[in-house]
RNA sequence: GCCUCCAUAGUUAAAUGGAUAUAACGGUCCCCUCCUAAGGGACAAUUAUAGGUUCGAUUCCUAUUGGGGGUACCA
């Protein structure tokens, strides 16, 4: 990180640091270095005698929740305690008499701390650094290349084609395309895909549903029943009344089942291109819409099926092609003795062509009511021959809609259940996009209506979006009085920002990088919104305690630089999100 | 029954096995002569129960209690 400057030319010393700092994780370098020294000690201790030279357990360096216990700490002393017989102070105290000098190193201090820590504390140079690579890397900072650009999938909502998209939906199209987000600012090789169920029983059922109601609509609603298990909902009979409307009643003489081919081909490309609206204008883009009606059509699904029955992964019983399932999972039918596959037998299929098309890791964005799907998928896809643990789903627990502190369930306007489109209506995009995000998957969510519509304080992502606002409110304020960002001046005065609210807010600037690595590792796009909520605190903390304007020009230019690169990740991170960045409130 | 996820302030939630368990909302107060008070500050309040592993457990293991989900030739 040793870097050469041109101080006395600005622009080229801007270059020289984007250069050395770009799509870099500045904590994870410098836990790297601490590391390293630490092993330098431990060297050198067992060398000269001051510790036993038996083979040291693993130790981590880590960020200490309160920076009073140093910029970073190191563990080994504790966890070494058993294989060297000493206590953990005693090594510490053994480990820091023989450490390699600190000078010229990211490293300032380091003390033995509580129950043996190696507290360690990071030199003014390595903050003035972080806030110049904030600045510098602009609309880049953040990115870092740790995927190494390998290829992930993440295939999320994947409606049913049949019906309106459900508030499941809304927070599964939220959740999967930040977490896509993150993949992609982590260096991966991203796709967004949407699997179409334009296939199967459920096409079939939904046809039955609509060549009902088309039924009742020409002959009168007690003429003719309608299927137990069909499709209750509104928009059934509202499509059975488009298609009565255009093609009149002639086609209530035709055979059923021409009839309902028919209105399956009129009703789900509409259904379709309403899926594609709604999530458009929920700003999600697709890069792939794949159709389970083309792994049959190309014979996908029965090469999935032989390869299986090649492989001794199946046997039948009862006319049916059964899958063996591991241990705990129960068997399951691949074929029915109908001769029709199933569900789970296209999925297989699916999933091994998402490994064909050359992605190493497959995320699925579920509902938990899926849960029971993942083993055997999981373990169908081993038995083909494929990494059946190289699919990770993400499960997503329910979303429970609350209105004055009371569940709500149907919309007021229409009086059915609330769908995407109906909650797009009365929330803000950005508010929902963040609110979705701030739970992790695997917790339900309790949606609150009232804060997603707050114009306020009371909704976080106002909160965020202000902190941005107040920066860009400096900005004019600096304008006004011709006052422009000199870098060189800055980072020539970098070394004032030592008050604790400077410092907190460098520490979390430096950290934005990892949260993302991290992110998208973890498959959890809520370290990013928590993330920026505490970014905006420490940003606020900061806005109050330390005055910009009015200040000589080294403080002045150093604040607003640590102001502008708080601002870069701000902008980055809202972006991510998708939620919208103003520049005035 | 079996499988699985979950249980933390009044409420909603944080905490890669680490130091005094952290925030927001709600409650009671305080701060605009000052770059936006959509902000900052103070106070009170929490790990379901019983064991175990560990130098150290909210975190890992076992049991119990209480919730969600799954357990179809549905998707």
């Amino acid at each position: 990180m040793a870097v050469m400057l041109d101080k006395s030319n600005p622009e080229k010393m801007m270059e020289q640091m984007r250069e050395a700092w770009q799509f870099t994780d500045p904590i994870a370098i410098a836990k790297d270095e601490a590391a390293a020294f630490v092993q330098k000690a431990l060297s050198a201790a067992q060398k000269d005698g001051a510790l036993p030279g038996a083979e040291a357990a693993p130790f981590v360096v880590e960020q200490p929740a309160d920076p009073k216990n140093g910029d970073l700490a190191c563990n080994i002393a504790m966890v070494n305690a058993k294989t060297f017989g000493m206590a953990p102070r005693k090594i510490a105290e053994a480990l820091l008499a023989a450490a390699p000098p600190i000078e010229n190193s990211i490293i300032e201090k380091v003390e033995v701390a509580g129950p043996g820590f190696i507290n360690l504390y990071l030199a003014q140079s390595w903050f003035s650094g972080r806030v110049m690579q904030a600045v510098v890397c602009g609309e880049d900072y953040g990115r870092t290349h740790h995927g190494k650009g390998e290829k992930v999938n993440v295939e999320f909502v994947s409606a049913n084609p049949t019906g309106p998209m459900h508030l499941g939906n809304a927070r599964g199209g939220a959740l999967g395309d930040v977490l896509a987000s993150c993949f992609d600012w982590a260096g991966y090789e991203v796709e967004r895909e949407f699997y179409i169920n334009d296939a199967g029983n459920q096409i079939t059922k939904f046809g039955k549903s609509l060549a009902a109601r088309y039924l009742q609509q020409v002959k009168g609603e007690d003429a003719v029943e309608f299927p137990e298990d069909g499709y209750q909902g509104e928009d059934i009979k509202e499509r059975a009344a488009e298609f009565l409307a255009q093609n009149g009643p002639g086609w209530a003489e035709k055979p059923e089942a021409e009839l309902e081919q028919a209105l399956v081909d009129y009703a789900l490309p509409k259904n379709i291109q309403d899926m594609q609206d709604h999530l458009a204008k929920y700003r999600i883009s697709y890069d792939v819409w794949f159709r389970e009606s083309s792994l049959h059509q190309s014979g996908a699904v029965e090469r999935a099926i032989d390869k299986l029955k090649a492989l001794d992964a199946t046997y039948e019983k009862e006319g049916a092609l059964w899958m063996k399932g591991d241990e705990d999972d129960k068997d399951n039918v691949l074929v029915r003795a109908n001769g029709v596959p199933t569900y789970f037998a296209a999925d297989i299929a699916y999933h091994i062509d998402k490994f064909e098309r050359g992605f190493t890791s497959l995320i699925d964005v579920w509902g938990a009511d899926h849960h029971g799907h993942i083993a055997r998928m999981q373990n169908a896809l081993t038995a083909a021959g494929y990494k059946g643990e190289a699919l990770d789903v993400v499960l997503m627990q329910f979303v429970k809609l609350v209105r004055d502190g009371q569940p709500v369930r149907m919309s007021k306007r229409t009086g059915k259940a609330i769908t995407l489109s109906d909650l797009l209506d009365e929330v803000p995009i950005d508010s929902a996009r963040f609110l979705f995000n701030m739970r992790e998957p695997g917790s339900s969510i309790e949606f609150d209506l009232d804060q997603a519509v707050a114009q306020d304080s009371d909704n976080p992502v106002y909160y965020v979006q202000y902190a941005h606002a107040r920066i860009c409110s400096i900005e004019r304020a600096l304008a006004e009085e011709s006052i422009a960002f000199e870098p060189a001046v800055a980072f020539g005065g970098a070394d004032r920002l030592t008050t604790g609210e400077e410092r907190d807010l460098i520490r979390k600037v430096a950290a934005f990088p990892g949260v993302l690595v991290t992110a998208a590792t973890g498959r959890n796009p809520a370290g990013v919104t928590r993330y920026l909520m505490d970014l905006a605190t420490g940003f606020h903390k900061f806005y109050t305690a330390c005055h910009i304007k009015g200040e000589e020009a080294p403080l002045l230019q150093a604040r607003l630089a640590l102001a502008l690169a708080t601002k870069n990740v701000l902008k980055n991170g809202l972006s991510m999100l998708k939620v919208t960045v103003p520049d005035k409130m």
